[in-house]
DNA sequence: ATTGCTACTTTGTAGTACAAAGTGCTTTTT
DNA sequence: AAAAAGCACTTTGTACTACAAAGTAGCAAT
């Protein structure tokens, strides 16, 4: 019998990061307080999440405004699209088996 | 936009566990050490993982024997059945998002 | 008598998650 | 002009977590 979880990404254990990817897998960008109000989170961990994402290269970071406010937008890169939807094939095999 | 993470459940956050509980959900029971090889993991931290679902009352534990030698083996309960299943639920949903 | 197996428990460490408070900059309100 | 508020963080501190490694108890095989 094999390992059920040995193609998961470890950095994709993490509920938080993980909503980022799925919420960044369908919009082209999104800015940090829609994904703060979205995630339901303080901004300070977020924060840290969102840095850790960007650590790994699964994110890119894009600091604009909104006329003269600040408007902090995030993306996937494509490292980050291959990455999680490995994690997501992984995912998906591990519940197939299941069923 | 609604919050793609908040049905998912933080004990199956963790990789081991959610490969524990996906293993119980197709196998009637299966014992400690078929357990560790499969996850490849060192036996104390599946040990301690395994407790942790025992805690929730996600998993039930039956110490016996094959012939003369101990055989502890693990089943998921009603209750690890149904917070599972919720959880795939949500991954699913979460997933069925991305696509 | 020693070694080995099973299923742990204990110990210790490094890493992680998180809240809360603080920061620097800008804009809005008074 | 001064104060309050918003943005996107950083810093700090704490509590929790994952994990490896070593130790343990009971039994079996050599």
């Amino acid at each position: 019998m094999k390992n059920p979880i040995e193609h998961l990404n470890k950095i994709f254990d993490n509920r938080v990061r993980l909503g980022v990817m799925s919420v960044l897998m369908v919009n082209e960008e999104i800015n940090f307080n829609d994904l703060k109000q979205m995630m339901d989170v303080t901004d300070g961990n977020l924060a840290s999440h969102l840095s850790t994402l960007e650590e790994h290269a699964y994110i890119r970071v894009h600091k604009g405004f909104i006329g003269r406010k600040t408007n902090t937008t995030y993306a996937i890169t494509k490292a980050g699209e291959k990455a999680f939807k490995e994690h997501i094939e992984a995912l998906e095999n591990m519940i197939k088996g299941i069923r």
